[in-house]
DNA sequence: CCTATTTAGTACGAAATCGAACTATAATAT
DNA sequence: ATATTATAGTTCGATTTCGTACTAAATAGG
């Protein structure tokens, strides 16, 4: 595989990648209504998905956004009694983020409403190929994600 | 499968993608500069990519964003002479979006410019598994695409 | 035709995102 | 210990994104 074909396949991978994450992005926000954006409801998911108690700090890196994007989302998630912000016992400096279980609660209940969206497609949606597909997107994020950190 | 097991596995492909972009988005950025958002030059890809000759309507459509935020996209692309606006013979009201030489010329330096970051990673990304994954995601776009327009 | 409705684009204000400067605390060096 | 440097978070102003209202032109119905 030649320098310039690698190229061509990742350009066309990520430019694949970027619609697909357009559309379902734009499924997402139709869901969420006018309350939230897909931003804080991608920090809540976090929470769940990886941990809380985390720092915005971290998770200001951990989503690769300026901390003053982040602390803009979760003064938001916070002014919804979405999350928690508690000072850190082990910093003075620093905060940790929870989330409570209005958040948990409206995470379970956004995700089950995606069920009409997901159930409207499933006769398209080839879920084999999909899942195929999960490993290398798993992959390929990992890569990036490490090379990111060498700084 | 379930409809369980499918809403699982599409929020985690979904998610996946989510992360790549965002990723991936961060290394287009940083060889962008200070000059341009990936939204604008994702914009001037989809012209080459696609085709040019567009109205900004279109345009609007095929990145699922509202007419306004496009304007503001095509002026800023206008501003510094990569396209230009012509006016529509065939429509009064509207306008057709062509990129122009240094539009073209901008666009193919900044993939070039690309290929260093593709290089670091060569020996770590799996650019066979990535190729094979490719038909996946046009096809989940195709559908998610057809879905959206039956409104 | 002529009116009513729809459509493309713009103007404007609100919200989100971001970078630079600042404050407070922690870590490091001597 | 004390001074220096680094880090976490906030404040503030600029840019981007977006919804609503508006203007001009095309389309549809009578």
């Amino acid at each position: 595989m030649t320098p310039d074909q690698a190229l061509g396949i990742a350009f066309s991978f990520f430019n694949e990648v970027g619609i697909v994450n357009q559309l379902s992005s734009a499924l997402l926000q139709k869901r969420l209504g006018n309350g939230f954006t897909v931003a804080q409801f991608s920090v809540l998911n976090h929470l769940i998905r990886v941990k809380d108690g985390q720092t915005p700090m971290a998770l200001a890196s951990a989503f690769q956004v300026p901390k003053t994007s982040m602390t803009h989302s979760l003064t938001k998630l916070e002014q919804n009694k979405l999350i928690e912000l508690r000072s850190n016992p082990k910093d003075g400096r620093s905060k940790c983020v929870w989330i409570t279980e209005a958040g948990k609660n409206y995470r379970e209940t956004t995700i089950a409403s995606l069920s009409g969206d997901i159930a409207r497609l499933s006769d398209k949606l080839d879920f084999d190929a999909i899942q195929q597909a999960l490993p290398v997107l798993q992959q390929v994020r990992q890569i990036l994600d490490e090379d990111r950190n060498e700084d």
